[in-house]
DNA sequence: AAAATATAGTACTTGTCAAGTACGATATCA
DNA sequence: TGATATCGTACTTGACAAGTACTATATTTT
């Protein structure tokens, strides 16, 4: 269901990691592609982009690698999303334009041209928005015990 | 962001079309997509596989068409999006089974496999689990009234 | 009965993009 | 100076989304 594609799936991978690290330890592009089992030159792409965007922070040369910029709390799941996928890759709707960093689509809850993935597609964007790469990291063992009895049956 | 594909797009507009109808008022592939400017022959193929799931009731020969069949509030937009997009598209789990309907990893929570993108995934499922058929062709006017002032002001 | 309309089933084409690879340049450490 | 690692860019390739086409079948209308 929904195809996330890998990148993001890396990309989440190597921020998850960098979240793990004790402070400003840098990994390696290579450290974290062994450690997960990932394609190294993939995953360097990945970084690159990280970097470029100012999620990571990248330290070049001998024992050089990536550092995370933030903290895990305050970046969420949708900043890495958009990175990979696209800020928009959807049946155009006629009245909407791009704004600085937004599509802005100020007549999205009454828009009239019978596209409901729009709404949908707000909606996931909302749902991503609430997740926090902490949430990725956090230990698993903490995680089950506080969620399973909890309002989480949902997941299954 | 997050490439949902156009037979998913316009499986929600036909379903849409077919929930503003009055009653068990049957339409053709091809008026719903005159009204709604989408090829013909796609929206033909997109009626046929949500009439091979049991979305929608199909009518032969002259006068012919489709409708709906079960009720706009119990039809979620995750079945429509499992429908076209599939169940699965992710990078695989070590762990993961299939089961009759859905992907069962019963260590979901746990899943010490380093795949962030999992939980995402699943978070975006249940989020889709939420939004019912109903809630995508809600009079625009009423919706708008309401949602504006109220708490859904993160829809931006 | 025949013509018109509409779905059923299936198979095909094509362009785009995800996924992965490659390489030369640059920067840093030992 | 050599080893390590990022940077930038460009390339290949296989899969699939998007759309088309055609034949068969069922129902209504004339």
């Amino acid at each position: 269901m929904l195809g996330l594609t890998k990148k993001t799936g890396y990309g989440l991978i190597a921020l998850a990691h960098l979240a793990h690290g004790e402070g400003d330890r840098l990994c390696s592009a290579r450290e974290i592609a062994d450690q997960h089992d990932v394609p190294v030159s993939l995953l360097m792409n990945v970084l690159k982009e990280l970097a470029a965007v100012g999620l990571v922070k990248s330290v070049r040369g001998s024992r050089g690698g990536y550092r995370l910029v933030g903290e895990p709390e305050e970046i969420s799941v949708a900043d890495v999303v958009t990175l990979f996928e696209g800020p928009v890759r959807m049946s155009e709707c006629a009245r909407h334009r791009e704004d600085d960093d937004h599509v802005a689509c100020d007549v999205i809850d009454t828009c009239p041209s019978a596209d409901p993935i729009h709404r949908v597609q707000r909606r996931i964007a909302d749902c991503l928005k609430t997740v926090t790469l902490a949430e990725l990291v956090v230990p698993q063992q903490r995680t089950r015990g506080a969620r399973k009895d909890e309002k989480v049956k949902s997941w299954r």
